[in-house]
RNA sequence: GCUGAAGUGGUGGAAUUGGUAGACACGUUGGACUUAAAAUCCAAUGGACAUUAGUCCGUGCGGGUUCAAGUCCCGCCUUCAGUACCA
């Protein structure tokens, strides 16, 4: 009988842990529904990725955390959802499958096994009924509707939202493009309603992949050779995969992108209306990047300064083009390899002599390049698209200039050629008839003359239609741009090897290629080498037409802004550095500020001077006049940038999502129709590329779309290709798949109707839980997947399907547990080991050693340090005091350091309860901490204790009495009542601050407080459990049950703190003198100001520190101090 | 460089609107119980001097405001995190 009875008095934690979580699950004590009585409280964590490694004590602290205050508000009267489930795609598991060949769903499965015993193991009140994986296809058959939905959207910047494909379309058949202001493509080329009519399907699909909201482009890609992958720039850290650390190269492929940048200026907006940790928003707006400025436009000077200072030209001959002749060649070389169609009939009937006279089609005459000519008798023939109505003007300088340099231009519409091409050859010859004459003429006079000088007008005029555009700089300090002494482009800048001049393409190619070579670490590494060259060519000022020098050099980015700055010496430390490195003048145009040695950056202490008509204002209104006068000349406007780049989409990938994509007979992207979802992931042999270097799907045997009316299969290309075409629709099927965060971006919506098959999540659903209302996880994800999450979210919203345009009110970051390694020395060269003490006598080289075999005074226990690895073996250690004394180092935990501790050993060890209290009990929550198992018997102790508390009984048994404690007012009563109330009250406030591990101390002192009074009252014992239960839900419980109750204590009421309890009647005054306090004084706390100022000042204490003097000053704060100034 | 956070005993960390610095816990030391160990309980524990009381110094450094500063202000230093030739 006896030791039966001693068990039963004895806190069996992993008996008590193993009831409660069998009972919760058994009863889905969690689970929540979609409507309710009670007020929603949605508590999300950042779903794992179950890794095979299961988890370390670091992962669970944020659950533990947000489980705490799903508990807390369920007390509090809360309808709570508290769901779970597995970022289960991702590339370790695919890595796995190509070295062992298992399939990712087996091993993911089986990881997520070992995950869920674990997780359960804790004590989380989860609602697993809702747990999802973004691997399951019925997960991500709504991963690939929302790209669906995307790829059906553009974005409206006049309604600022996302709205339907068909919308733009009806606009393009009504009007055209020329009025849409969308988030598209650069350089989307202008139709009218009839132009479009009359494009191809193939065109039309074309052109609306350039305003879809995830568009299939050919970019410039991180590509990582080692993965065989693409990288987004946030997997990418100091210019080498984040996952294992291999080289990455850019490299131009086909990707889908997402249009994230039309979302750049709400994704900022928003972060005002959310209540997220500051440093993530800042992270976040740093990543946005938002820079107010101006764009500028910097005509090209035709001539580089030097050949005319030479008073040399170039000659009139074959081709006869100024000095920007090298890059206009090559645009008319393109021009003639594209012709218009228009274009196209008339060199059909112009070329080979036909008219009696040699023609030559896209040739430089000057700076311009004309459809048609014959130079032999300088008559030029232009045919116009739709593009010249607006370009009437320039048209006729343009014509003006030829002409004065005895050409005749003659114009026609490309209507004219295509549909009257008879009446446009008549006219052709007449005017080559009226010319004959003048033709003579010239060649004895004018041609002569026109050699030695430059075509007239040429010099300084606009930008020529198809010949050289100016190069546009994007800047924030427009107010400068008197300061202008050079322009520096990217070395990758498209237009270098166009503008380059001869004398300078040696140099400047040996630039580009040097630093090509670099890479993108090196590069950042040193950024105190200057280096540049000069290109030879030259822009020309907007204001003062003066000749700037144009440069290239590594410190401008080709990928931010423009690729090109305009660059102020005077101003910017950079273009500073730069000028004084290669000798460039200074110019200085600020007032009363000395630019001998540095630039001068403070835009708020700026005062223009030297600048024209900006002289004498300050950066805002001297920044609003430039802009404005620069949109008076047509070369520049304001302009806003922003860092934030479209998202590259696709991934090389096999364990991913499907795009529900196919391409047609035309190689066009079709989007599979939402009632085949999920499209789901193929087999494959083998999930490494194929050997022609596509992604892992390209092994697939079958990965062909081939649908006949409501009927689709996945077949082979074979199948595909004997398949017959009447009413087929299909083609090869997409190869890449979606990146790990397409998954993770609308989890948290789908947890509120997760089994939903004919929507992502019905209105009621969504309707009733709206938005996540905290949020919990780490702040890695800042410009990932919280960043990507939003911007899903506010197209969701812009389509009408959440609504709130912010998935999460609030979001708290959970710093990290880090491991504490331990290390031994080695004597390098030999076999033997010294302890910390010693090692400094010797050369010794570190080793990690499993931190398991060292106890909390750092001494390793050297017998399972020789089982541990073979090298130890037969190892010699060299001891101080006995033992071997371990080296300790703080850092991330992992296999590879040897640190990991698990939380299964601590489970077993001291119970879940202990685990979850000490987890918190470590210290804030947002902090990072190394992890110290020492520790954890104070909380363990803690444990005991309560437990303790509630078995004062004969032998330990269970006693509790009913009987209130107020009855008779006895002293302990009123000081148990008193210590229930003072807990109540701070575990209430450090919940809502999340300010855990203060509560952990707050119970500990309650329990300490308790068992001194021998506390017994059930009025008290029984709030005090619903106070710790959300923290040791399982010895709650269990004591909880033991006081008689037959439901669980999750939803018990939490306490209501009494004020009445608290109120004293007499406080320990501290007396200071001088503001140090010297001793206590109890005095009544109704005692008025000058009675304590009495009482104080005739206590013998006082007098003593006094001695004798008299006090200069006596400050009385009642209910707090008294301070004593002599 | 910029942005954000933080520097408090041997350790993790408390400290409300400026009002008794070091709560709570670990560790350490001493003691009780025990043949012994574990467990448990009790006591001490910021430093220095004195050890009866007491005195002085103490929250990264230097100033300042105040009767009173870990807390507020100015100027630095260091650490961690994020970001970076962003024009």
């Amino acid at each position: 009988m006896q030791p039966y009875k001693r068990d039963v008095m004895k806190y069996n934690f992993n008996e008590i842990e193993a009831k409660w979580q069998k009972y919760w699950a058994e009863n889905q004590t969690f689970k929540a529904v979609n409507n309710s009585e009670k007020p929603k409280y949605y508590v999300l964590d950042m779903f794992p990725y179950p890794s095979g490694a299961g988890l370390h004590v670091g992962h669970p602290l944020g659950y533990i955390a947000s489980d705490i205050y799903a508990r807390y508000k369920r007390h509090k009267g809360f309808n709570v959802l508290h769901p779970q489930g597995y970022d289960s795609f991702g590339l370790p598991a695919e890595q796995y499958a190509i070295q062992t060949g298992q399939h990712p769903a087996v091993t993911t499965a089986e990881n997520i096994k070992t995950y869920r015993r674990q997780l359960d193991q804790i004590g989380f009140s989860f609602d697993w009924s809702r747990e999802v994986r973004t691997s399951d296809p019925s997960y991500y058959k709504w991963t690939q509707w929302i790209f669906i939905q995307l790829f059906e959207s553009w974005y409206n910047n006049e309604t600022n939202k996302a709205e339907d494909i068909s919308g733009l379309v009806s606009i393009f058949e009504t009007e055209g493009n020329t009025k849409v202001n969308a988030v598209c493509d650069d350089g989307v080329e202008l139709f009218s309603a009839d132009e479009w009519q009359g494009f191809s399907p193939e065109k039309q699909q074309t052109i609306l992949l350039q305003y879809r909201l995830t568009y299939l482009a050919e970019t410039e890609v991180n590509w990582c050779p080692a993965l065989g992958t693409v990288l987004a720039n946030d997997e990418i850290v100091n210019g080498v995969s984040e996952r294992g650390g291999h080289p990455v190269i850019r490299k131009k492929m086909t990707q889908w992108s997402m249009r994230i940048s039309a979302y750049a200026e709400r994704l900022l907006q928003g972060l005002d209306t959310i209540d997220w940790t500051d440093s993530l928003k800042e992270s976040q707006r740093n990543w946005i990047g938002k820079s107010v400025g101006a764009q500028v436009e910097f005509p090209i000077l035709p001539f580089s300064q030097g050949e005319e200072k030479a008073g040399t030209h170039t000659r009139a001959g074959y081709m006869t083009g100024g000095n920007n002749s090298h890059l206009l060649l090559e645009r008319a070389k393109e021009m003639r390899a594209n012709p218009t169609q228009a274009e196209a009939v008339l060199w059909e009937q112009l070329r080979n002599k036909n008219l009696g006279a040699k023609f030559r089609q896209q040739h430089l005459i000057g700076d311009y390049i004309v459809d048609f000519v014959c130079l032999k008798k300088r008559l030029i023939i232009e045919v116009d698209g739709k593009i010249h109505e607006s370009q009437i003007e320039e048209d006729a300088k343009r014509t003006e200039i030829l002409e004065n340099d005895y050409y005749k231009v003659i114009r026609f519409t490309n209507e004219e050629v295509l549909g009257n091409i008879e009446s446009v050859l008549e006219n052709i010859k007449k005017e080559l008839a009226e010319r004959e004459s003048i033709q003579s003429d010239l060649e004895a006079s004018k041609l002569q003359q026109s050699e030695q000088v430059p075509p007239s007008g040429v010099r300084g005029m606009q930008v020529p239609l198809s010949g050289v555009r100016g190069i546009s700089v994007f800047t924030t300090r427009p107010d400068t741009i008197f300061g202008v002494s050079f322009m520096t482009l990217a070395p990758e800048h498209e237009l270098v090897p166009q503008i380059t001049t001869p004398e300078q393409r040696e140099a400047v190619d040996a630039y580009i290629l040097a630093t090509a070579k670099r890479s993108e670490r090196d590069r950042m590494a040193d950024v105190k080498t200057i280096s540049g060259v000069f290109t030879g060519a030259y822009a020309e000022h907007p204001f003062t037409k003066a000749p700037i020098p144009i440069w290239i050099g590594d410190y401008v980015l080709a990928g931010y802004g423009t690729g090109a700055v305009m660059s102020v010496p005077c101003g910017d430390q950079r273009d500073y550095d730069f000028a004084k490195h290669f000798n460039i003048p200074i110019p200085n145009i600020f007032e009363g500020v000395d630019i001998s040695e540095e630039a001068f950056a403070d835009k708020e202490k700026t005062v223009i001077a030297n600048s024209d008509f900006l002289n004498g204002m300050d950066y805002k209104k001297a920044t609003k006049r430039v802009i404005y006068e620069l949109e008076q000349l047509g070369q520049g406007e304001g302009k806003t940038n922003y860092r934030l780049r479209d998202a590259v989409f696709s991934r090389q990938r096999y364990w991913g999502e499907p795009f529900p994509v196919y391409y047609d007979d035309n190689g066009m992207p079709q989007m599979i129709d939402e009632k085949f979802l999920p499209l789901e992931l193929p087999e494959v042999d083998k999930y490494l590329p194929t050997e022609t270097g596509e992604p892992p799907l390209g092994n697939a045997k079958k990965w062909h779309w081939l649908q006949y009316g409501d009927k689709a299969e996945i077949v082979s290309k074979e199948e595909f290709e004997n398949s017959s075409p009447l009413g087929r629709l299909g083609g090869a099927l997409e190869l890449n798949t979606m990146p790990g965060w397409a998954g993770s971006s609308q989890y948290f919506n789908r947890y509120m109707d997760p089994h939903n098959e004919d929507a992502i999540f019905s209105k009621d659903a969504i309707d009733y839980w709206q938005q996540v209302d905290l949020y919990i996880g780490g702040s890695e994800h800042a410009t990932g997947h919280l960043l990507y999450a939003r911007f899903w979210q506010k197209f969701m919203f812009d389509k009408g399907f959440v609504p709130y345009d912010e998935f999460a009110k609030k979001l708290i970051n959970q710093g990290m547990i880090l491991g504490t390694s331990a290390i031994v020395y080695r004597i390098s060269g030999t076999n033997k080991y010294v302890s910390k003490g010693l090692k400094d006598s010797y050369d010794v080289e570190e080793i990690r050693v499993d931190v398991n075999m060292v106890n909390a005074s750092d001494e390793i226990n050297i017998e399972a340090l020789k089982k541990w690895q073979p090298q130890f073996n037969d190892a010699e250690f060299i001891l101080e005091a006995g033992h071997y004394i371990v080296g300790r180092e703080v850092e991330k935990m992992s296999k590879r350091w040897f640190n990991v501790v698990n939380p299964d050993n601590i489970c077993e060890q001291y119970g879940a309860d202990s685990l979850r209290l000490y987890e918190m009990f470590l210290g804030p929550l947002e902090q990072y901490k190394p992890w110290n198992t020492a520790g954890i018997t104070g909380v363990h102790n803690f444990l005991k204790k309560l437990w303790k508390l509630y078995h004062q009984g004969d032998n330990g048994a269970f006693y509790v009495t009913s009987s209130p404690p107020s009855e008779g007012l006895g002293e302990a009563s009123r000081e148990a009542l008193k210590t229930l109330h003072k807990t109540i009250k701070k575990v209430e406030e450090d919940i809502e601050n999340f300010s855990f591990n203060t509560s952990v101390s707050t119970f500990m002192i309650a329990v300490n407080e308790l068992t001194a009074q021998k506390c017994i009252s059930k009025e008290i014992l029984e709030p005090l459990l619903i106070l710790i239960s959300p923290y040791a839900p399982h010895i709650a419980e269990e004591l909880w049950n033991k006081l008689g109750h037959e439901t669980s204590i999750s939803t018990a009421d939490f306490p209501k703190f009494d004020a009445s309890h608290l109120v004293e009647s007499s406080k320990n005054y501290p007396i200071s003198f001088n503001g140090k306090m010297r001793f206590t004084l109890e005095l009544p706390l109704d005692m008025s100001k000058d009675d304590i100022e009495k009482t104080v000042l005739e206590n013998e204490k006082t007098k003593e520190q006094l001695q004798g003097r008299e006090p200069k000053k006596v400050i009385v704060v009642p209910g707090k101090i008294v301070n004593i100034v002599g």
